[in-house]
DNA sequence: TTAGATTTTATCAGTCTTTTCCATTTTCCG
DNA sequence: CGGAAAATGGAAAAGACTGATAAAATCTAA
């Protein structure tokens, strides 16, 4: 009765199990056991069926995992079975980059809007998005009660600009700035930051 | 005696600290404790004092963590004193902005070589680099004798330049590519998909 | 229809991580 | 100088996650 509480690292690998399935649904198969999509994903096959038994029972014992249900329970659980729509700050290389990039719009996440301090930049158009003067930052998130926001600014304007988006009623924020932001609790934040993860890696490959 | 074993996990948040301490450093401060660490990098006091431990004790009891000797203490744990070269493998959107990427040679990486199979594309430059043919994959990455790679190519291209790369030589990769690679054990293989990331989040922000 | 192979599910044991506790050392301040 | 406060580092406890095992269900083929 009690909703038991799933344990962040699994939630973090569902969209992971969701993309390899998706994938294989798109090579045509129906059918999928935990040995299989472990392989794919590098994973072991164990893990992969006390992840979902968090969610209930999607498997047929004897034959595996129905591959287009179980998307659409992933779908449903992720709460992916809509558009989210996004607010990305910092229109430079990065930020346009990414809001030019043909993957989000592919798996159901629209860039909204679009924001730089730039003044050679606020009225230009990147795609479809025009980019606005980060003096409307506020104004524009909560007019379009956007959740969702992507940092693409240099790491000295990083929490200032993650303080206001918070305060416009963000509740997630996808950091490109090479720093750590301090947050509220009730703020999801992730960081990408391909230095440190090289940086990971060069550890590993110092022994020679 | 035995030299034991420090937890990938903990290798993993070393960039981070290293990071943190970097900008206290540029900010004049000499010494630090392990709490002001732990706050400003949304972390424990007692989560940094033991990851630290495993590599011996740095700190002062009283006073704290000298910045300065930690610093340069985390960067000869992590190899990074000195300058990693890397190739990038895809020119598009982001193999470009990669390439252009101040942060990289800031911190001691030096994207050297960058491929595409695009003919219109081969040949230019991208600041001081060549876009050279992927042909020429094998043959470049060994004769730098470079160990890291960067994966910027569409999904469907990314398992097989993978394979070519490790067949170079290569022992770790950063893939941005939204696909899950198959590697030998002996490659260290990191992954950047933005949307899995955002979707992650979505299953907290959903409850609305 | 039945036997055997396959595969999930649930449970439990084991391992890995994190947190807590505390002795010790250093610093600060009157 | 001396006592209180601050801080580390190691040991041990607690907690979380993973891997293994047994039981149940399904499928396949003869």
């Amino acid at each position: 009765m009690t909703k038991e509480v799933v344990p962040d690292i699994v939630i973090a690998r569902l969209p992971r199990y969701l993309q390899c399935l998706n994938l294989m649904a798109k090579e045509g198969l129906h059918t999928v056991s935990s040995g299989v999509l472990a392989e794919r994903l590098g994973t072991t096959a164990a893990q992969i069926r006390k992840d979902l038994s968090y969610f209930g029972g999607f498997g047929k014992q004897g034959s595996g995992y129905p591959i287009y249900s179980l998307i659409e329970a992933l779908q449903e659980i992720l709460n992916l079975d809509r558009i989210w729509q996004v607010a990305v700050v910092g229109a430079g290389d990065l930020g346009r980059a990414l809001t030019r990039y043909q993957g989000f719009p592919r798996r159901g996440i629209e860039i909204k809007l679009l924001f730089d301090v730039d003044p050679k930049l606020v009225g230009t158009k990147v795609g479809s998005i025009t980019i606005q003067h980060v003096d409307y930052l506020e104004k524009e998130i909560q007019h379009h009660g956007i959740k969702i926001g992507v940092l693409a600014v240099p790491a000295e304007y990083a929490q200032l600009m993650a303080d206001r988006m918070v305060e416009a009623g963000i509740e997630g924020i996808l950091s490109y700035a090479p720093v750590s932001l301090i947050l509220p609790e009730s703020v999801h934040a992730q960081h990408i930051d391909p230095v440190l993860q090289l940086q990971t890696m060069m550890y590993y490959l110092g022994e020679d």
